[in-house]
DNA sequence: GAGTGGTCTAGACCACTAT
DNA sequence: TAGTGGTCTAGACCACTCA
């Protein structure tokens, strides 16, 4: 059995999603699902706070819950984007070319990204990614090897992360995000159809594992024509 | 008084800031907290799990809570960018100008964004945000006048979250953001000091009351050598 | 004043990590 | 086995909204 509370999440964010709640209107009161669910008012107020942090609800005090349009919103880039979500979203004919995957000993920059010991070493992989026939996005990963022991091509082509969290049973727990614009490189023309672009965005992510030691290092270079970021934050009170 | 796992919040987050808590040691464990801070163990935990959502610690089951190096990320543009935070981080002499103060009857395109109603009217204002003398980012607002009577060239010289939020008493709740990437306008030009670039950053900013109703549009166009954007997300376990 | 969500408590049991 | 954090409960009181 699941967590009684993500449980609740679940179902009423399927009524929510089916229209059963539909947006405008008002959830049911927490006592009220409490008798519904069988369940504690706190655990009722979990799952409610999971609604709202993801967008399904917003909570006034005195009032109650109120189910947020959630079509309005192209859903949460939520923390980690990976290329498959970014490729339904955009459009159908998607094609990944692995293009370098090599274990190597890191150079001095890649080290101090990773926070790299000296003599250990780090998997970098180059990838390509078509879109409709265009090579959009050139993608630089570097990943700490002790975690990673045997990384295939075949791997890379679908998706590291998948790979990470459902083989290795290891759990990616938190993400940093930098979003900056260069102009291109020798290996931005090299890899993607730049034409006459003179800017590239690149995203910088840095991953880390449950217990906060980082492992992976990635650079997402796009075209700026294609590149869209969507960022849903909600205000935290502090 | 204030809410006691806020004062909890605050006075833990303070020692792990001044290193009386560092990096990569362990917290207090949530029994020994109960004790020293005279609370309840859910009332530690609501502190904890707020610091963890901020990237102070992160919690591990059957461990502790481990303080994380703040100091290696810096700190989340939580949610809602606004220019002081920006101007902090990135200089110290900088300067807005208030281009434009109007109040309009919105196009179509502004009343499509705003979701506001045919006949209602619509503050337009521009600004420009000069960086150690560099005319770097150009802000368009448009905010719904339902919410906002009277908008002054002073208000909008520092900041209109501040004046909404102190002197309305009126609570921002939430934002949707978008980062795309554009050729100038005609506009962008004549405001921003361009020079050869050939690229603006745009991040379109949706902010939404407390009630959940949109009031604010904004398009802030940044010049792409100065743009920097951070986002710290944590993964929720959905 | 009735009904809503927000905070806080005390205590129970479970899941995981150490040793 | 002892100690940690994760979930759940039942009940109390407070702050806010609305008729």
């Amino acid at each position: 059995m699941q967590n009684k509370y993500l449980v609740i999440y679940r179902q009423i964010a399927e009524k929510i999603q089916d229209g059963e709640f539909p947006p405008g209107e008002k959830l049911p009161s927490e006592h009220e699902l409490m008798e519904a669910f069988h369940a504690s008012r706190e655990t009722i107020r979990k799952a409610l706070n999971q609604l709202a942090q993801n967008g399904f609800i917003q909570k006034v005090q005195g009032k109650g819950s109120i189910v947020l349009d959630a079509a309005k919103f192209d859903f949460p880039v939520s923390g980690l984007v990976s290329f498959k979500e970014l490729a339904s979203s955009l459009g159908n004919r998607h094609v990944t070319y692995v293009e370098k995957l090599e274990l190597i000993e890191p150079d001095k920059n890649v080290q101090k990204q990773l926070q790299a010991l000296p003599g250990s070493k780090v998997w970098k992989v180059y990838r390509v990614r078509e879109i409709d026939g265009e090579k959009i996005i050139f993608d630089k990963d570097y990943l700490k090897q002790m975690y990673i022991d045997n990384l295939t091509e075949k791997i890379c082509a679908s998706s590291i992360y998948e790979y990470i969290e459902n083989e290795l049973q290891m759990k990616i727990s938190f993400a940093k995000k930098e979003i900056i614009v260069e102009e291109p490189t020798e290996e931005d023309r090299e890899y993607m159809d730049l034409d006459g672009y003179s800017n590239v965005v690149v995203v910088k992510n840095y991953v880390y594992f449950d217990d906060a030691s980082l492992f992976q290092y990635t650079e997402s270079r796009h075209r700026p024509d294609k590149f869209k970021f969507v960022d849903f934050a909600r205000r935290t009170h502090t």
